[in-house]
RNA sequence: GCCGGCGUAGCUCAGCAGGUAGAGCAGCUGACUUGUAAUCAGAAGGUCGAGGGUUCAAUUCCUUUCGCCGGCACCA
C-alpha cells in the first residue's frame, strides 16, 4: 500500500508502486498531458520516478515557474543530441539553464557557424517530432566515469571525476544520446517544441581563460509558441533602447577609432552630463563631502606603493618624460589619500568625506569595451571617507540613503536594484579577525536598512569586502553603478593616520565609495531606461519653438528669447518647413515640450502646448506655461 | 586578450559567382509660405576601414592590421 497525500491534503492509495505520471493519469487525463515533473517529500522528481512509499506530491504542470526551467535544461540536452547526430566528434560539456534560456558547450575541430546553428536547429524539432522518451538511470561515479570515457567523452569524465566517489551519479538518455545530470527533465522530447537557438560564441572550459576554447550555443525555449514569440519580439524591441543607437538618435556622443573607448560628448550630452553633475555635486553638499580635484598624470612610485603597480600594471597607460615615468591615473583613491595626509588629523576630525568627479583612465581588454558601459576614459563619482572603525557602519548606511535617493531622483528604482555583498577572496590581505569584522557590518549595514541582498563569496578586492549595487541594461546584462568598498591596505601603505583620544597615531578606515559609478555608464544606463525620453529637469532641450510660416518668425524668436533668458533649454525651428515636419523632427528628438506659433498665438500673445507623446494642451501666454510646466 | 560575425555617402542600408558603386533620409540650391509626425524639384556627395598579396583587372578572393557587434575571460 502506498498512500500519497496532495498539496490539498486529500489523500489517495494504491496497493503498489506506481510512477509519477500514472497518478496524475488517475487524477484526471489532462493533467497528465501538461505534466513536466513532481515534487515527491519536497524533492523534484521525474513524472517517471517510481513511488513506493507513503509521501507527499505535487505535481509540477507546465503553468508553473519552476517547469520553465526543466524545459530549458531538457532543451540543452537535446541541443547536445542535436548536435551530436551532425558532429559525431563533437564533446559535450555542460548546459544549464540561464535567465530566459540555457547554453551548451561542446568542444569541437572548428567553430560552429551560423548555417550550423540552423541546422542544428533543424535537427532539434525532428528530434522532437520523433517523440523519444527520456529516461533516468543511476550509477556509480566510477562507472560512470568508466562509461563516458568508453565513449569518448573525456569533458563528462572529467566532470564526473570531480565528484565524490560515493554519490550516485544520475544520467538521461534519449535515444541513443545520454548525458549526465541531476534532472528532472521532460518525460519526452515532445514537450520541447518551443525553442529557438539564438547565439554562438567561444567560452572557455571551466571558466578559465587558461584553458581551451569551447563552442556555446545559447538557445531559448517555452510553453506556447505565444510565449516564444513573445520573449523573442521583446528582445527585439529591447534592442531600440540601445543607448549607443539612442545617443546617435539624439546627438549625444559619438566613438571613434582613433579614441577606442573614449567618447567624444556632443553638446546634448554633454548636457545632459553637467545636469547630473551638478544634482550629485548638490548631493555631496547635502551629505557632507568635500569636492576635491586631483592630477591626471602621477608618478609610477605612487602606484607601486599603493599597490595598484604590481596588480594592474598591463592596464595602466603610462608615460615617460624627463626620465621620469608617470602612470595616467587609473583610480583617485591614493590621489585622496594625499589630500587627507596634509596636515595632522584628529579624531575629532572624523570622518572626513572626499569626493571628486575623478577623470580616470585604464587599457581595458578590447573585446570589454561597449558603448558608454565599459569604457577606457572615464569619470567616477569618487569619494573615500576616513573615519575610524566605529564610524563604518554608521557611514555605511548613509551611502545607502544617499544612493537610493539619487536612485530614485533619477527613476531607477522601479526596474529594480540588485544588492550583492562580496566577501573575502582566496588572495587577500589581513586577518580573518579583520575580515569577519568588515563583513559583518557591512551585512548588518544592509540589513539595517531593510534591503534585500545577496553573496557573491569570494569575489571582494584583496584589501576589503564590498557592496556592489547593480542595475540593468536593455536586454538585461547586469552592470555594476554604485559600490562601497571597506579598504584595510591602502590607508596603511599610504599613511593615513589620525591621532586618537590617547594621542595616539592610528591608521585610519578608509572607504571608497562610488553612486552612479562611472558617469559614462550611469549616462548609458539612463539613456536605455528612458529610452531616451528624459524627464523635462534631464532632458538636454526641454522646449522647441516652433512657427507655422514666416510671418510669425519675429514673435517666435521673441519667445525663445524669453525662455532662453529664464535659463530654459529651448530650441527654435524657423526654417522654411512645413509645421508637420518640424513637429516630427522635434518629436523625434523627444523634446518634452513643443511651442506652435502660427498666426493666432501671435495675434493674442500665445502660444500652443504640444506634448512630445501628441497630446495637445492648448494655448496659453507664454507665462502660463513656464508657471504651470516647468 | 580569446571565439565568431561585421566594416560601402553624414545616417539607415542595397550591391559585387572579380570588370573601380546605388537607394532613402539628412545636407546644399531653388520653388512653395505652409495649423499638429516627412511639400516638390535640381545638383552634389564614396580611395567600398587601412596595409599587403593573387589577377590583365579587387569594394568583391587571400592575408595582415585597426575598429565595431555578440559572447567568454577581465573589471583596482
Amino acid at each position: 500500500m502506498v498512500k500519497i497525500v496532495l498539496p490539498d491534503n486529500t489523500e489517495r492509495s494504491f496497493s503498489n508502486p506506481i510512477s509519477v505520471l500514472s497518478i496524475a493519469k488517475d487524477i484526471s487525463p489532462s493533467l497528465s498531458k501538461s505534466i513536466i515533473a513532481a515534487f515527491v517529500n519536497d524533492e523534484i522528481k521525474d513524472t517517471s520516478y517510481i513511488i513506493s512509499q507513503d509521501c507527499s506530491l505535487k505535481l509540477i504542470t507546465d503553468k508553473e515557474p519552476i517547469a520553465l526551467d526543466i524545459i530549458r535544461h531538457s532543451a540543452a540536452h537535446l541541443l547536445a543530441h542535436a548536435v551530436k547526430c551532425l558532429f559525431p566528434t563533437a564533446q559535450v560539456t555542460i548546459g544549464p539553464v540561464i535567465e530566459n534560456g540555457f547554453y551548451y558547450d561542446f568542444s569541437y575541430e572548428r567553430p560552429f557557424t551560423p548555417d550550423d546553428l540552423r541546422e542544428i536547429e533543424k535537427k532539434m524539432s525532428h528530434l522532437v517530432d520523433m517523440n523519444i522518451e527520456i529516461s533516468r538511470k543511476e550509477l556509480s561515479r566510477d562507472s560512470a566515469v568508466d562509461y563516458f570515457l568508453s565513449i569518448g567523452e573525456k569533458y563528462k569524465a572529467e566532470i564526473i571525476s570531480s565528484i565524490p566517489a560515493d554519490q550516485t551519479i544520475s544520467l538521461y538518455t534519449q535515444g541513443d544520446f545520454t548525458d549526465l545530470c541531476r534532472g528532472p527533465h521532460v518525460p519526452s522530447t515532445s514537450k520541447l517544441r518551443y525553442f529557438k537557438l539564438t547565439k554562438i560564441s567561444g567560452a572557455y572550459w571551466r571558466g578559465d581563460s587558461n584553458n581551451e576554447m569551447l563552442q556555446r550555443i545559447y538557445g531559448t525555449a517555452w510553453f506556447t509558441k505565444n510565449d516564444l514569440d513573445a520573449y523573442l519580439n521583446m528582445l527585439q524591441e529591447a534592442e531600440k533602447r540601445d543607448h549607443r543607437k539612442i545617443g546617435k538618435q539624439l546627438d549625444l556622443f559619438h566613438i571613434q577609432e582613433e579614441a577606442p573607448g573614449m567618447i567624444f560628448w556632443h553638446p546634448n550630452g554633454w548636457t545632459l552630463w553637467q545636469i547630473i553633475e551638478q544634482y550629485i555635486r548638490s548631493m555631496y553638499k547635502k551629505y557632507g563631502y568635500l569636492e576635491v580635484r586631483t592630477p591626471q598624470l602621477l608618478d609610477r612610485v605612487l602606484w607601486e606603493k599603493s599597490g595598484h603597480w604590481e596588480k594592474f600594471q598591463d592596464d595602466i597607460f603610462s608615460l615617460e618624460s624627463d626620465k621620469r615615468q608617470y602612470a595616467i591615473k587609473p583610480m583617485n583613491c591614493p590621489c585622496h589619500v594625499q589630500i587627507y595626509k596634509q596636515g595632522i588629523t584628529s579624531y575629532r576630525d572624523l570622518p572626513i568625506r572626499l569626493a571628486e568627479f575623478g577623470s580616470c583612465h585604464r587599457n581595458e581588454a578590447s573585446g570589454a569595451l561597449h558603448g558608454l558601459m565599459r569604457v577606457r576614459g572615464f569619470t567616477q563619482d569618487d569619494g573615500h571617507i576616513f573615519c575610524t572603525e566605529e564610524q563604518i557602519q554608521v557611514e555605511v548606511m548613509n551611502f545607502i540613503d544617499m544612493l537610493f535617493e539619487v536612485y530614485g531622483k533619477f527613476d531607477l528604482l522601479n526596474q529594480g536594484v540588485a544588492v550583492k555583498l562580496s566577501t573575502r577572496p582566496v588572495k587577500r590581505i589581513g586577518t580573518d579577525d579583520v575580515w569577519d569584522k568588515a563583513e559583518n557590518s557591512l551585512a548588518e549595514a544592509l540589513n539595517t536598512k531593510g534591503l534585500e541582498w545577496s553573496i557573491l563569496p569570494g569575489e571582494g578586492a584583496f584589501y576589503g569586502p564590498k557592496i556592489e549595487f547593480e542595475v540593468k541594461d536593455c536586454i538585461g546584462r547586469k552592470w555594476t553603478t554604485g559600490s562601497i568598498q571597506l579598504d584595510f591596505s591602502m590607508p596603511n601603505r599610504l599613511g593615513a593616520e589620525y591621532i586618537n583620544v590617547d594621542g595616539e597615531k592610528k591608521t585610519a578606515v578608509m572607504l571608497h565609495r562610488a553612486i552612479c559609478g562611472s558617469l559614462e555608464r550611469f549616462i548609458g544606463i539612463l539613456i536605455e531606461h528612458h529610452m531616451g525620453i528624459f524627464p523635462l529637469w534631464l532632458a538636454p532641450i526641454q522646449v522647441a519653438v516652433l512657427n507655422i510660416s514666416e510671418k510669425q518668425s519675429e514673435y517666435a524668436n521673441g519667445v525663445f528669447a524669453r525662455l532662453n533668458k529664464d535659463g530654459i533649454r529651448v530650441l527654435i525651428d524657423i526654417s522654411n518647413e512645413k509645421i508637420g515636419y518640424k513637429i516630427r523632427q522635434t518629436t523625434l528628438k523627444k523634446i518634452p515640450y513643443l511651442l506652435i506659433i502660427g498666426d493666432k498665438e501671435t495675434e493674442n500673445n500665445l502660444v500652443t502646448v504640444r506634448l512630445r507623446d501628441g497630446k495637445d494642451l492648448g494655448s496659453m501666454s507664454i507665462d502660463d506655461f513656464i508657471r504651470n510646466y516647468l
